[in-house]
DNA sequence: CGTCTCCTTGAAAGCGTTCAATTACAGTGG
DNA sequence: CCACTGTAATTGAACGCTTTCAAGGAGACG
């Protein structure tokens, strides 16, 4: 028995724009297709993945629940899936820089979103070794809104290996490490209780909250400029 | 004998903003400062730095004339550094959100490089091995407009491995190796002559140029979904 | 000519990958 | 209900790339 997905346009919604579902492991766009939309997570998991000449993958990042992705143009330069069961809204690229002023939702703000997605998943590859990068992970994904204790893990090693650049492997191995330094327990593969989040947070190797440090004067003092 | 960098408030300058000049080496600002401001090179080189709780840095930017740095907010969650003498021109973050006519720079467009800087570090990081990695970097560096077949690397080995994550004895080594195996020439170490742009695509083993296969219609064909 | 910074190179150690085998689990059909 | 099948996860062992430790060299500057 299957459940079906419509494909509503935009009827009795309150978000705008074009909603369909799409099943686990479905391709939502392809690397290379024209990038006409940009798409916001309702529910769901997507993954985007960039394919490489040696066959191998990256994933370039995860989106939840608000997330947005394929913003970028005039290509997609990465293909993007379904992790988990999703429902989409897609919106076209250009529809706000034509300055309708029904349009609800800024351009602005949703360049801003995927900025943000890119810059977390920057963030992800200044931690050196695999004990760095994945605990820098599940906090990530702890510190999620709406994650309690228990992080669900929908998608597969194999997929935190290609986003973490890694094997799934050494991911796998990693996790067993966690969970024998009490840092973690698995409640089967995909469900994570955090048991020490500063001890993750220790082995990432990351403050999180060392902003505010300074006084933001450089530009007027800074620097070797003495002059005038 | 030393160069007067003065500090000018846009007078007389066809672009808009504050303008004024750093020395190589100085701190435009400092990871944690309030992030009232973003930043357009003018002329010479920036780079972007998180530093970790262990001292390690990261480098999650390099940033060339025309590109734009700091739009981010409300704090900068990174340093960034002038990597060669530069010239640039600030405007305040906030500015084009009061919806002013008068602003000759829309904030989508700030936005839209700045994430395509984003996007380009990412990329880089999907590469596997030292020479995989080193291999994008250079092609990056060569597919700069205004670039000829002369390379410049005005940053140190060190910023290039801090950007790559790997240490400046890899880079070193790396680099020793494309030069044996006739990819490249060094007339000194910041100066590099590419001598076989498809052998370092080769080792790089990504296509770059394999858009537009799809037909981009997967929203209404593809996937599972087969109602209605 | 000494000092400093940056780059290069060698050798050994460590970590992640590769190759390989085993286990667990969901779905399917007998 | 149970065997069969395919996918996902875990773990062991050996290899290899990157790091680490160490030394030496090249160029700028005073």
């Amino acid at each position: 028995m299957i459940t079906r997905f419509p494909r509503w346009s935009n009827e009795s919604c309150v978000i705008p724009g074009e909603v369909r579902g799409f099943r686990k492991g479905d391709t939502i766009y392809h690397q290379g297709d024209p990038a006409r939309y940009w798409y916001e997570v309702i529910s769901g998991i997507v993954r985007t993945c960039r394919f490489f000449d040696d066959g191998h993958r990256q994933l370039t990042g995860f989106f939840y629940s608000e997330d947005v992705f394929g913003v970028e143009g005039p290509a997609h330069r990465e293909a993007a899936e379904a992790v988990t069961d999703v429902i989409l809204s897609r919106q076209a690229q250009d529809a706000l820089d034509l300055g309708d002023k029904g349009a609800e939702i800024a351009r602005d703000k949703v360049l801003a979103k995927a900025l943000e997605s890119a810059r977390q998943s920057i963030f992800l590859f200044g931690h050196r070794t695999a004990a760095n990068r994945l605990a820098a992970f599940l906090i990530g994904i702890a510190e999620r809104p709406g994650a309690s204790a228990g992080v669900q893990l929908p998608m597969t090693r194999s997929d935190i290996a290609d986003h973490l650049n890694l094997t799934l492997h050494t991911v796998s191995r990693t996790i067993s490490e966690f969970v024998r330094s009490d840092l973690i327990a698995l409640d089967g593969p995909q469900k994570v209780r955090i048991l020490s989040l500063d001890g993750l947070r220790a082995v990432a190797g990351d403050a999180e909250s060392d902003y505010g440090l300074g006084d933001g004067t450089t530009w007027e003092t800074g620097g070797l400029c003495k002059s005038a």
